[in-house]
DNA sequence: TCGGCAAATTGACTTTTGTCAGCCGTCATG
DNA sequence: CATGACGGCTGACAAAAGTCAATTTGCCGA
């Protein structure tokens, strides 16, 4: 909590430049240090949250599609990234969805979050902040696999990203048997931490797919013949971990049941639950993720908002005939 | 609530430029004007509340007089700005004020604003903010006099500095007589507004001094000789335009009687309220204010700082013996 | 006390950003 | 239809910020 003496220098040098409007010379002067230390300073102020940098999202909900999209399926907002124009096209989502999400934290915040390749992209261009009494905690169990984006990995990230306490979660994401899974449900600590989701002041999680590329086929917690199995069976989208069908709901299945993870209904008493999705293939899984009630908010990219609206009027025009 | 089509090239450049980090050729290039132009969006941006950029302010905060002053008189929260060792020592209050102002503000806050020279430095140094949910109003009646530092110039600066509606308060703040005085607060759109200020999340104010420099004095609210008279009579300090005794209860007299400002139960229920004092000659009123209980969070500089302590001190070794 | 080593600091150079006079298109006016 | 005023945009230059190799500082163990 408190500063180390260490980084006084680096507040002083933010504070003079930043809140004073001074120059980087008359900073140096000020300290009496030489102007390259107190550049140096200044990139530290900003990489650790000491200053902090944020630009309007407004730019993205302010859009015609992005309302009809909050109309059509009831969210509170939706953002969108335009077509990429631009430099790196795969990068605008994730940009952008850390944007939102730095937006919608709040001091003292408890935020829960999943896992999975879009969750960690939105970790890695996250800028620093200064919210130490913020707690991110893991929505779901773990996994071994050597990947970045498991569990604990988007958790910590997210964590040292804000200086907030990061709360992992210490068991597995699958066991070998139901039996076991709910033995270890019922432990005091897996128990506690499991009820202290529904707490959460904001979520954040993508929908997987169901098919071989899948992150929880990549990660070894199904095989792809698995998977296949369970398509059959209607499952439709990946959350948190735990499979769940076209309305939305819990798939009834033995790999769920040997899940260890923030049951849906938990998912939903979370006031703020921000969806982003940005992958074309990610479609039916979105639709299953809405169609359950599990995202408020919502980030996407241009392609994927234009299906939904089809999809949207398409349903609309259905019903009336 | 929607962008301007002028404003969209600001957003997007800023959009570029912070949140992806290109740089201003590239964001030139990529929106097809020149390097100048993006110049002049991205300072734009800033100036708008496009951009936000700040620093935080736990330098003066984490300190071992701030936390002395926090436990001496029960307040939430205290900030000290160091000896003016710098470029502009009258400016470091204000900054530091403005600074944790912004700090405290949510969105969607109402928040209740006094005036003075020092309310209106704190405005005059404010950085942009785009807080278009936010809703500043004023404390109490207006004056007619010429000075920048006029209630209703206090909320509309502040107002304009955070994107935010702003609540004048259309009522003198003192009248010739009581009676008036009475009737005045009776009329529905006053008494609306008087009632409405305890529903604020955040109140910000200084704390006047009894005496002819006062700014009640120089706007001619009272004489010099009146308020000598008031002093004689136990007059302490003055909050939102209203004179207060040495315990921070109103002070019982004609003049108060003649006002139209918050009531201080209604300043009491504001969960935090901002207090910020910088002149020497305001260590009386300000111990006022303490004692009344008007104040949870403040912002001050060393000097004052020590002489609280020392008060403090004082009055410990007094009760003990 | 003395090397030896890592971390912090700096001077000098390069790149990026800020600025402003002048230009160009637009629009209202006579 | 010419004119002039105005606001926004740009090119070219000046100022400021970023970078990095070289150097200094502080610290540890011998």
């Amino acid at each position: 909590m408190a500063i180390r003496p260490a980084d006084q220098i680096v507040h002083k040098a933010a504070w003079l430049y930043y809140a004073h409007g001074l120059r980087q010379d008359q900073v140096a002067q000020q300290l009496n240090i030489s102007r390259a230390s107190v550049a140096m300073y200044l990139r530290k102020a900003r990489e650790t949250g000491i200053v902090n940098i944020s630009t309007s999202t407004q730019l993205f909900t302010d859009d015609v599609m992005a309302r009809q999209i909050e109309d059509a399926f009831g969210l509170d907002a939706v953002w969108i990234a335009p077509h990429g124009d631009h430099v790196d096209p795969a990068a605008e989502v994730p940009v952008l969805a850390s944007g939102v999400f730095l937006e919608l934290v709040r001091k003292g915040d408890k935020i829960g979050v999943a896992w999975g390749q879009t969750v960690y992209a939105i970790a890695d261009v996250m800028s620093y902040a200064d919210l130490q009494d913020v707690t991110v905690v893991q929505l779901c169990g773990n996994l071994g696999a050597p990947f970045a984006y498991r569990p604990d990995q988007c958790t910590m990230e997210i964590a040292r990203r804000l200086n907030a306490k990061g709360l992992n979660f210490y068991a597995p994401l699958v066991l070998s048997t139901e039996a076991l899974a709910e033995q270890l449900r019922n432990e005091p600590v897996i128990r506690e931490q499991l009820a202290g989701i529904s707490d959460c002041d904001l979520a954040l999680y993508s929908i997987g797919t169901i098919d071989a590329d899948s992150h929880v086929v990549k990660c070894g917690a199904l095989t792809a013949s698995e998977m296949d199995a369970l398509r059959q069976e209607g499952a439709a989208g990946v959350v948190a971990g735990q499979i769940i069908d076209r309305d939305g709901a819990m798939l009834d299945c033995g790999y769920n049941r040997r899940c260890i993870s923030a049951d849906l209904d938990s998912l939903r008493a979370i006031p703020k639950r921000l969806v982003v999705v940005q992958e074309p293939n990610k479609f039916e899984p979105l639709l299953a993720g809405l169609a359950g009630g599990l995202c408020t908010h919502l980030v996407t990219n241009a392609a994927m908002a234009t299906r939904l609206l089809d999809h949207a009027k398409a349903s609309a025009r259905g019903k009336a005939s």
